[in-house]
DNA sequence: TCTAAAATGTTATAATATAACATAATGAGA
DNA sequence: TCTCATTATGTTATATTATAACATTTTAGA
């Protein structure tokens, strides 16, 4: 379950958030673009291109795949949403200021996706790398489970 | 780079240790699915189930997508081959008797990926999991970049 | 204003995976 | 050996996810 009781202000924060990102990197934070990100951070857990693209208001944009994946990879380059290559879903980042390496803990239950950052996770990697002599450049780390909410409901 | 001078005999391994587990288990080791886990093994890194499909012989089975992730679907039920969720692939499991957590280093350079097993980062999942009240079911790691043999050549 | 670059529109198609139902093969018990 | 239920495979169609290719519009700076 989502712990934010004001979900709105946290769709707010992650809004003003990149704007400020957008601005300080001189990106263009599109009406378009905007409106994909707050689609992202309005549904709970990680959301789908398609349903994006289902839910995306045909007054902004035009209602088709490569206006929802193009606005994704904008935000996928600068941080601002994460996807989860085992669900092929979209979720917003919540740290976008400094999101080194990220992970996942997904939820069967409830489909939330809580995203943590934990050095001992991130040296444990940098480790692995040096000791296999090889140079890390990305990480996907998703672990999917219950979550405590979840495990009481059987 | 694949580090087995013989891959051949690397691929028999495979398959002799996947009669040994199916048997155990009471499993049909049929002549399809020996077919998919061989042509998996043949590969020498990660492969995608429409290539295992053009692979196929047309005299082992009928050469159409449910055919193989059929044989794929079970061949991960029972640890025999991973899926590889960041590139939509599926490599043989390098030690079907013991796999509990496994992750991947990817190359970018030469498309290896290398299964790994590590207490440390075992450790730190199961630690995180703890600290976020998170019952982990199951883990997928994958961390791409690039390999001690690709980082020379550039 | 002019212009090059970036963003978006538009149409088509590629790539990945599953649904649904039919048939065949297998193997355990009668 | 003969059911017959289960498992595996065949077959056809379709769902889901993502990109290619090219046209047009918008933007921001010279
Ligand atoms: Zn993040
Ligand atoms: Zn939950
Ligand atoms: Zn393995
Ligand atoms: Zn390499």
């Amino acid at each position: 379950m989502h712990n934010c009781h004001t979900h709105n202000a946290c769709i707010e924060t992650a809004l003003e958030a990149a704007v400020v990102i957008c601005d300080d990197g001189g990106l263009r934070f599109t009406k378009l673009r905007r409106a994909v990100l707050e689609l992202v951070w309005t549904s709970h857990g990680p959301i789908k291109a398609y349903d994006i693209l289902d839910q995306l208001d045909s007054s902004i944009a035009s209602v088709t795949p490569p206006t929802v994946y193009r606005a994704l990879d904008f935000l996928l380059e600068n941080g601002l949403v994460h996807k989860l290559s085992s669900l092929n879903a979209y979720v917003g980042c919540s740290h976008p200021h400094r999101h080194h390496e990220c992970y996942f803990l997904i939820c069967t239950g409830c489909g939330e996706a809580m995203e943590c950052c934990n050095s001992g996770l991130v040296d444990a990697v940098a480790l692995t790398g040096r000791q296999n002599n090889f140079k890390p450049k990305s990480i996907t780390l998703e672990i999917t489970g219950e979550c405590g909410d979840c495990q009481g409901r059987h």
